[in-house]
RNA sequence: CGAGCUAGCCGGGUUGCCGCAUGAAAUAUUUGAGGAAAGUCCGAGCAUCAACGGGCAAGAGUGCAAGCUAACUACUUGUGAAGGCGACUUCAAGGACAGUGCAACAGAAAAAUACCGCCCGAAUUUCGGGUAAGGAUGGAAAGGCGAGGUAAGAGCUCACCCGCAAAUUGGCGACAAGGCGCGAUGUAAACCCCACUCGAUGCAAGAUCGGGAGCAUUAUGCAGCCCACGCGCUCCCCACAUCGCUUGAGCGGUAUAGCGAUAUACCGCCUAGAUAGAUGGCAACCGAACACAGAACUCGGCUUACAGACUAACUCGUAAC
RNA sequence: GCGGGCGUAGUUUAGUGGUAAAACGAGAGCUUCCCAAGCUUUUGUUGUGAGUUCGAUUCUCAUCGCCCGCU
């Protein structure tokens, strides 16, 4: 994920998280909307989920996940991925199905 | 061979493609989590509090000796006590004739006494005195047991034992040997006494830059009191940028000194520095890599978690020679 | 990263080192033709592990879990 793409601000994270639209997967939710400075993408990985280990895993295996499908999400809007205790321990295939799953639910995806 | 005990060490490596952070630099490339990075239980550096300079009070901590260290309540080597057949392990280990408190229930009595009993006297079933042998209670009952002694008894006297312990000797010292003499419990992780130590807050400390307000010389001031001391500063906002931010009581090796903690000398090395927060994905190989677990200012310890692999010394048991 | 607090019946709380208490709830019994109410009774490794003490919910240390503040 390059750095001009991550959603940064405490601010944005929280209008996000007030304003945003909801998408659901098993072990995963989106949360979009609209942004001025184009696309932006952010991680929220609770202490629920685990400890350090745990949520950098996570953390990372989400990143990966969303590197091939950079090009051809909607840009335009600002998401933030909220990771539940449940994703602990899942596999990267797994991780990179229900990413995938859930930008197409929310009618993001392009191509 | 089995069981144990102590100390140390490792806790993945190599290759390819894609990706992240960082430095150099101009796309080729450098470097990139731990032994506990954890818990935050101690000790320091560093920073700010105008000034920690001195004394008193309060509060907190520590409590065997010698050493070691930048420092420590840590560590090392000893002493003493407790546990183990043993190698060895563990210990907040000063003071209870400075004072105060507490010791439930039981018991006559819990730190000074007399319920039953025993003995003597009066008197006639009660009173006065002596006594701690015997009884019962309790975690703890006046040091234990035997003999002498006595009206009955009593360390009152004696032998043996138990505890405390002066002179003297050895040791730098804790202490050990010794034994004149002595025999009124326990609790200080109850208050306390004695000795020693300690200013507070923490990198979200704080500095610079930016915006705004206030005073204009006496307010003010590092939380108790006193002395001494100082004077263009005080407050608010933004949490954005830069600095603090990594060369340090650093790491590795060799030699010397020491039982050891550690110290000294020489040689070599530079080894994360992010700021929504970097180590991942897909494959291949090694006999297997699968444990606990992720840096956020930095060090020295302590404590706790941990699959498995390796090395050395020692102890006990069994068998053979 | 730093600082502070709390763990006691199923729940909410008491508790000066000496037999763990109350309210509500739950189970059982009595009462009633039946139910409710009432009465009786039962329900505890004091988070865990050590230590001090004759004796620990209480004092000390370690550890586990939860909560709060700075941000």
């Amino acid at each position: 994920m390059k750095r001009q793409l991550r959603l940064k601000r405490r601010a944005s994270f929280a209008y996000v998280f007030r304003k945003g639209e909801r998408t659901g997967a098993p072990d995963l939710t989106l949360l979009s909307a609209r942004s001025r400075e184009g696309l932006k993408i952010g991680l929220s990985v609770s202490k629920k989920v685990g400890g350090a280990v745990v949520r950098n895993r996570v953390k990372r295996l989400l990143r990966e996940a969303i590197r091939p499908l950079e090009g051809s999400i909607f840009k335009g809007r600002m998401y933030v991925i909220v990771a539940h205790p449940s994703l602990a321990g899942k596999p990267y295939d797994e991780v990179c199905r229900q990413v995938r799953l859930v930008f197409e639910r929310a009618g993001r995806l392009t191509c």
